[in-house]
DNA sequence: AATATATATCGGTATTTCCCGATATACCAA
DNA sequence: TTGGTATATCGGGAAATACCGATATATATT
Protein backbone atom coordinates (compact mmCIF):
# COMPACT_ATOMS: atom_id res chain seq x y z
CA UNK A 1 0.00 0.00 0.00
CA UNK A 2 1.59 2.96 -1.10
CA UNK A 3 0.49 6.33 0.80
CA UNK A 4 1.64 8.65 -1.62
CA UNK A 5 -0.27 7.30 -4.30
CA UNK A 6 -3.34 7.07 -2.32
CA UNK A 7 -3.13 10.60 -1.43
CA UNK A 8 -2.38 11.87 -4.76
CA UNK A 9 -5.28 9.68 -6.52
CA UNK A 10 -7.34 11.62 -3.91
CA UNK A 11 -5.87 14.82 -4.54
CA UNK A 12 -8.33 15.60 -7.54
CA UNK A 13 -12.16 16.92 -7.22
CA UNK A 14 -13.70 14.69 -9.64
CA UNK A 15 -12.17 11.51 -7.72
CA UNK A 16 -13.44 12.83 -4.50
CA UNK A 17 -16.56 13.47 -5.94
CA UNK A 18 -16.63 9.95 -7.86
CA UNK A 19 -15.89 7.86 -4.82
CA UNK A 20 -18.50 9.89 -3.26
CA UNK A 21 -20.96 8.70 -5.54
CA UNK A 22 -20.00 5.38 -5.19
CA UNK A 23 -21.31 5.29 -1.75
CA UNK A 24 -24.88 5.15 -2.68
CA UNK A 25 -24.81 4.00 -6.13
CA UNK A 26 -28.63 3.58 -5.73
CA UNK A 27 -29.35 7.13 -4.84
CA UNK A 28 -26.32 8.59 -7.03
CA UNK A 29 -27.17 6.87 -10.20
CA UNK A 30 -31.00 6.24 -10.30
CA UNK A 31 -31.37 4.57 -13.31
CA UNK A 32 -28.57 2.12 -13.41
CA UNK A 33 -30.48 -0.45 -12.56
CA UNK A 34 -32.52 -0.33 -14.93
CA UNK A 35 -29.72 0.04 -18.25
CA UNK A 36 -27.34 -2.19 -16.37
CA UNK A 37 -29.00 -4.53 -14.27
CA UNK A 38 -28.27 -5.96 -11.16
CA UNK A 39 -24.11 -4.98 -10.97
CA UNK A 40 -23.67 -5.62 -6.82
CA UNK A 41 -23.16 -2.07 -6.03
CA UNK A 42 -20.48 -1.33 -9.16
CA UNK A 43 -21.34 1.10 -11.06
CA UNK A 44 -20.27 1.62 -15.15
CA UNK A 45 -17.67 3.72 -16.23
CA UNK A 46 -20.33 4.99 -18.70
CA UNK A 47 -22.81 6.42 -15.98
CA UNK A 48 -19.83 7.75 -14.38
CA UNK A 49 -18.79 9.38 -17.24
CA UNK A 50 -22.00 11.01 -17.75
CA UNK A 51 -22.54 12.22 -14.31
CA UNK A 52 -18.73 13.62 -14.04
CA UNK A 53 -19.37 16.11 -17.10
CA UNK A 54 -15.79 14.76 -17.97
CA UNK A 55 -14.84 13.07 -21.16
CA UNK A 56 -14.78 9.16 -21.28
CA UNK A 57 -11.03 8.97 -21.83
CA UNK A 58 -10.56 10.95 -18.60
CA UNK A 59 -12.80 9.32 -16.35
CA UNK A 60 -11.44 5.66 -17.55
CA UNK A 61 -8.45 6.94 -16.59
CA UNK A 62 -9.44 8.27 -13.01
CA UNK A 63 -10.66 5.23 -12.40
CA UNK A 64 -7.32 2.92 -12.96
CA UNK A 65 -5.93 5.57 -10.83
CA UNK A 66 -8.57 5.04 -7.77
CA UNK A 67 -8.09 1.38 -8.37
CA UNK A 68 -3.87 1.35 -8.58
CA UNK A 69 -4.42 3.41 -5.22
CA UNK A 70 -6.63 0.29 -4.19
CA UNK A 71 -10.11 2.90 -3.24
CA UNK A 72 -12.08 0.83 -6.11
CA UNK A 73 -12.10 -2.51 -7.51
CA UNK A 74 -12.90 -3.19 -11.04
CA UNK A 75 -15.09 -5.94 -12.26
CA UNK A 76 -15.77 -6.80 -15.74
CA UNK A 77 -18.97 -8.18 -17.18
CA UNK A 78 -19.02 -8.75 -20.81
CA UNK A 79 -19.05 -4.94 -22.51
CA UNK A 80 -18.96 -2.97 -19.16
CA UNK A 81 -16.81 -2.81 -16.26
CA UNK A 82 -18.81 -1.96 -12.79
CA UNK A 83 -15.67 0.19 -10.33
CA UNK A 84 -17.01 0.11 -6.92
CA UNK A 85 -15.34 1.46 -3.19
CA UNK A 86 -13.62 -0.58 -1.59
CA UNK A 87 -14.77 -0.04 1.87
CA UNK A 88 -11.41 -1.79 3.67
CA UNK A 89 -9.22 0.72 1.92
CA UNK A 90 -10.67 3.19 3.69
CA UNK A 91 -11.18 2.12 6.86
CA UNK A 92 -7.32 0.99 6.63
CA UNK A 93 -6.62 5.01 5.49
CA UNK A 94 -8.55 5.94 8.54
CA UNK A 95 -6.81 4.21 10.78
CA UNK A 96 -3.30 5.18 9.34
CA UNK A 97 -4.30 8.56 9.34
CA UNK A 98 -5.43 8.07 13.26
CA UNK A 99 -1.75 6.51 14.24
CA UNK A 100 0.58 6.32 11.93
CA UNK A 101 0.48 9.29 9.75
CA UNK B 1 -10.86 22.71 5.32
CA UNK B 2 -10.18 22.30 1.26
CA UNK B 3 -9.80 18.44 0.96
CA UNK B 4 -8.23 18.42 -1.67
CA UNK B 5 -5.30 20.64 -0.17
CA UNK B 6 -5.07 18.23 2.41
CA UNK B 7 -4.38 15.14 0.44
CA UNK B 8 -2.19 17.32 -1.62
CA UNK B 9 -0.39 18.35 1.00
CA UNK B 10 -0.03 14.14 2.08
CA UNK B 11 0.68 13.24 -1.34
CA UNK B 12 4.93 13.50 -1.08
CA UNK B 13 7.13 11.48 0.77
CA UNK B 14 9.56 14.11 2.00
CA UNK B 15 5.93 16.29 3.49
CA UNK B 16 4.58 12.36 5.14
CA UNK B 17 8.40 11.95 6.10
CA UNK B 18 8.33 15.22 8.46
CA UNK B 19 4.67 14.55 9.54
CA UNK B 20 6.22 11.37 10.79
CA UNK B 21 9.40 13.25 12.28
CA UNK B 22 7.06 15.78 14.33
CA UNK B 23 5.27 13.38 16.11
CA UNK B 24 8.51 12.53 18.07
CA UNK B 25 10.36 15.17 18.21
CA UNK B 26 12.77 14.08 21.06
CA UNK B 27 13.18 10.75 19.15
CA UNK B 28 13.59 12.42 15.91
CA UNK B 29 15.90 15.95 16.45
CA UNK B 30 17.44 14.39 20.15
CA UNK B 31 19.92 17.76 19.69
CA UNK B 32 17.44 20.07 18.77
CA UNK B 33 16.43 21.32 22.57
CA UNK B 34 20.25 21.22 23.34
CA UNK B 35 20.49 24.02 20.66
CA UNK B 36 17.73 25.61 20.47
CA UNK B 37 15.73 25.11 23.66
CA UNK B 38 12.26 24.55 25.34
CA UNK B 39 10.33 24.63 22.45
CA UNK B 40 7.26 23.21 23.22
CA UNK B 41 6.75 20.35 20.73
CA UNK B 42 7.74 22.35 18.12
CA UNK B 43 11.19 22.57 15.40
CA UNK B 44 12.72 24.74 13.10
CA UNK B 45 13.20 24.52 10.23
CA UNK B 46 17.02 24.41 10.12
CA UNK B 47 16.70 21.13 12.12
CA UNK B 48 13.51 19.51 9.36
CA UNK B 49 15.73 21.04 6.66
CA UNK B 50 19.17 19.21 7.47
CA UNK B 51 17.57 15.60 8.83
CA UNK B 52 15.10 15.50 5.02
CA UNK B 53 18.49 16.59 3.02
CA UNK B 54 16.52 18.95 0.99
CA UNK B 55 17.14 22.83 0.13
CA UNK B 56 16.14 25.00 3.11
CA UNK B 57 13.92 27.32 0.39
CA UNK B 58 12.42 23.74 -0.88
CA UNK B 59 11.63 22.77 3.21
CA UNK B 60 10.49 26.11 3.78
CA UNK B 61 7.87 25.33 1.01
CA UNK B 62 6.87 22.51 2.42
CA UNK B 63 6.73 23.53 5.72
CA UNK B 64 4.08 26.59 4.42
CA UNK B 65 2.45 23.49 2.25
CA UNK B 66 1.40 21.41 5.46
CA UNK B 67 0.45 24.57 7.18
CA UNK B 68 -2.04 25.77 4.72
CA UNK B 69 -3.55 22.17 5.06
CA UNK B 70 -4.02 22.83 8.09
CA UNK B 71 -1.59 19.62 9.32
CA UNK B 72 0.85 21.89 11.02
CA UNK B 73 1.01 25.03 13.25
CA UNK B 74 3.82 27.59 12.74
CA UNK B 75 4.80 29.94 15.67
CA UNK B 76 8.07 32.09 15.22
CA UNK B 77 10.16 33.16 18.24
CA UNK B 78 13.14 35.32 17.64
CA UNK B 79 14.85 34.05 14.25
CA UNK B 80 12.80 30.90 14.34
CA UNK B 81 10.02 29.58 13.49
CA UNK B 82 8.55 26.48 15.14
CA UNK B 83 6.55 24.01 13.39
CA UNK B 84 4.33 20.88 15.21
CA UNK B 85 2.00 18.59 14.14
CA UNK B 86 -2.00 19.88 14.60
CA UNK B 87 -2.87 16.58 15.77
CA UNK B 88 -6.84 17.96 15.60
CA UNK B 89 -6.17 17.99 11.69
CA UNK B 90 -5.21 14.27 11.61
CA UNK B 91 -8.41 13.31 14.16
CA UNK B 92 -10.41 15.04 11.53
CA UNK B 93 -9.14 13.81 8.72
CA UNK B 94 -9.31 10.22 10.19
CA UNK B 95 -13.36 10.98 10.90
CA UNK B 96 -13.51 12.49 7.39
CA UNK B 97 -12.05 9.39 5.86
CA UNK B 98 -13.62 6.83 7.79
CA UNK B 99 -17.30 8.86 7.25
CA UNK B 100 -17.68 10.91 4.75
CA UNK B 101 -14.63 10.41 2.17
C1' DA C 1 -18.10 -11.10 -41.27
C1' DA C 2 -19.87 -6.47 -40.28
C1' DT C 3 -21.57 -3.28 -37.09
C1' DA C 4 -22.47 -1.21 -32.72
C1' DT C 5 -21.43 -0.32 -27.91
C1' DA C 6 -18.35 0.01 -23.71
C1' DT C 7 -13.97 0.69 -22.16
C1' DA C 8 -8.92 1.28 -22.44
C1' DT C 9 -4.96 3.34 -24.28
C1' DC C 10 -2.22 6.75 -26.94
C1' DG C 11 -0.46 11.38 -28.19
C1' DG C 12 -0.66 15.98 -27.05
C1' DT C 13 -1.17 20.72 -24.74
C1' DA C 14 -1.77 23.41 -20.58
C1' DT C 15 -1.14 23.57 -15.83
C1' DT C 16 0.90 22.10 -11.55
C1' DT C 17 4.45 20.12 -8.67
C1' DC C 18 9.25 19.17 -7.39
C1' DC C 19 13.24 20.91 -6.26
C1' DC C 20 16.95 24.04 -6.98
C1' DG C 21 19.97 28.50 -6.52
C1' DA C 22 19.65 33.29 -5.68
C1' DT C 23 17.82 36.88 -3.20
C1' DA C 24 14.99 39.22 0.26
C1' DT C 25 13.47 39.78 4.97
C1' DA C 26 13.63 39.39 9.92
C1' DC C 27 16.08 39.19 13.93
C1' DC C 28 20.24 39.17 16.83
C1' DA C 29 24.90 40.47 18.33
C1' DA C 30 28.94 43.36 18.35
C1' DT D 1 25.76 50.30 11.61
C1' DT D 2 27.84 46.08 10.16
C1' DG D 3 27.66 41.47 9.94
C1' DG D 4 25.78 36.86 10.95
C1' DT D 5 22.07 33.49 11.27
C1' DA D 6 17.21 31.73 10.33
C1' DT D 7 13.54 31.76 7.36
C1' DA D 8 10.72 33.19 3.39
C1' DT D 9 10.11 34.25 -1.28
C1' DC D 10 11.29 34.52 -6.24
C1' DG D 11 12.52 32.66 -10.87
C1' DG D 12 13.24 28.65 -13.33
C1' DG D 13 13.97 23.79 -15.49
C1' DA D 14 12.41 19.05 -15.29
C1' DA D 15 8.87 15.97 -14.33
C1' DA D 16 4.09 14.88 -13.26
C1' DT D 17 -0.89 15.73 -13.66
C1' DA D 18 -5.34 17.29 -15.84
C1' DC D 19 -7.79 16.91 -19.50
C1' DC D 20 -8.79 16.30 -24.34
C1' DG D 21 -9.58 13.93 -29.13
C1' DA D 22 -8.36 9.95 -31.71
C1' DT D 23 -7.70 5.28 -31.89
C1' DA D 24 -7.47 0.49 -30.27
C1' DT D 25 -9.56 -3.46 -28.00
C1' DA D 26 -13.19 -6.37 -26.26
C1' DT D 27 -17.68 -7.97 -26.37
C1' DA D 28 -22.38 -8.44 -28.25
C1' DT D 29 -25.62 -8.50 -32.11
C1' DT D 30 -27.05 -9.40 -36.64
Amino acid sequence: MDQVEIFKALSNKTRLQILNWLKDPELHFPDHKVSCGETNGGVCVGHIQRKAGLTQSTISEYLVVLQRAGLVTASRVGQWTYYKRNEKAFEDLSNLVASEL
